[in-house]
DNA sequence: CAGTGGTCTAGACCACGAG
DNA sequence: TCGTGGTCTAGACCACTGT
């Protein structure tokens, strides 16, 4: 089963074109350089306008280009935002050049509880696995991670040896792919177990992350509880005025 | 053929789409049930396909509905998202059945200097209205603001009596729209001063924000920078995987 | 298998920006 | 004025879901 995402062609030329915009943006063009127009990026890809809209609407979405009526599409500045996408930690230090690993990683098969089982939506007798871990960048603890997926989903899970990326062992091994989470972001202090699992002086600042991640059936997947450090992490995004509402 | 209608404009028919659709999703229909199917909404509206998907996939994208290939277009469970979405104080606070206000404005101009300018992409030499202010919810403070914009698009702001909505203000008297923003969100802990203002216990978590906000042809409006109290909010959103890279 | 959403074509007119 | 992005029409075929 190759890989090609939800999209069952084999790339697909929005896909594809959306391969080559990028190529531009990062290498020939620099920032507010103007893009081919929507209609020369059409012809010579052999594709209609409104392919050549959908590729640049996710562009300019994620902040690698902006447009202007009239004017033209142009490249953004060098973009600040990552979050808004949905990573893995593993993933997640890759991109930033560190070698992602796991201290006291634990494992464990519990009933869900009242509070994880109203996180995953599942009785607070199923069962779910528990995994605990130091995640670590280039050897140094970064964030503590308690992570619950429903046994039923992924049976035998706790059995196994985590290691790397849960969400590669998820999709590999049980075909549990996430598509969407939902996310909540608290600051917080740390108390003294906590600092020290981490290096860092007791009551030092720091984010916590709730979790809870679906697959594109809305099928709830993991729910996750993550603590990190604030003098390592930030969270980066755009945000856009929604829509054409403008009411107010 | 060649239909023409003139299209109205003032709204769109998406527009119009999108609200109705709202409609059924806050009204008739519960958490899962299914919409009607695009080809239906499309004959029952008048419009193309084309134009109610992409209705629909403003509000997946906004979390209200989920689509399962081959089966439908379903509503999603309440959302507990709120951000993704660019508001400003005041909106934020209305929305959550809370009286915004202000306590302490102050307001001068000043030349930018060299951090100011390089967040707002000016001369440090060139000047800036800023605005402070502690920012209330029913009368308690939430949120401690420090607000930047440069003279020259907003002339004569700093002399302004600034109260209620910063951004209203700045689209009625000076055209300026903010479209966009990128932030940056940090924890951190409360100095005594900052704990006074803000009425908390000193060193209690707290969020900093940092944000620079655009209009819609990437021009700089703002750059402010905000202290939350972290017992009052949190950052709740949701979260895709990017597009079709699955390069994994 | 029928029906759904996902992608795409080949046009058209409108609103805005710049020369 | 002319070229740009913004919106829309009227179809088509594909991939997936459910029965």
């Amino acid at each position: 089963m190759a890989q090609t995402t939800g999209n069952g062609r084999a790339g697909g030329k929005g896909a594809q074109l959306r391969a080559y915009l990028l190529g531009l943006i990062d290498g020939e063009l620099k920032p507010h350089e103007k893009l081919p127009t929507e209609r020369e990026l059409a012809e010579s890809f052999g594709v209609t306008r409104l392919t050549v809209r959908r590729a640049l609407d996710q562009l300019g979405y994620e902040g690698r280009v902006y447009r202007t009526q009239g004017a033209g599409t142009f490249v953004s500045e060098p973009r600040i935002a990552k979050s808004v996408e949905l990573t893995s930690f593993t993933q997640d230090m890759r991109a930033r050049g560190l070698v992602p690993g796991s201290l006291e990683t634990q494992v464990e098969e519990i009933p869900a509880g009242a509070e994880i089982g109203a996180r995953l939506a599942l009785s607070p007798r199923e069962h779910v696995a528990h995994l605990f871990r130091v995640r670590t960048a280039d050897g140094e603890p970064m964030c503590i991670e308690h992570t619950y997926i429903p046994a039923k989903i992924a049976p035998g899970l706790a059995a196994r040896a985590i290691e790397g990326s849960l969400y590669q062992l998820l999709t590999e091994t049980y075909h549990l792919k996430v598509e969407k989470a939902e996310q909540s972001i608290h600051a917080t202090v740390l108390d003294p177990p906590l600092a020290k699992l981490l290096g860092v002086p007791e009551f030092s600042p720091a984010f916590k992350v709730q979790r809870v991640a679906y697959d594109a059936r809305n099928q709830r997947i993991e729910y996750a509880e993550s603590v990190y450090r604030a003098d390592r992490y930030s969270y980066d995004f755009i945000i856009y005025r929604t829509t054409r509402d403008t009411a107010n």
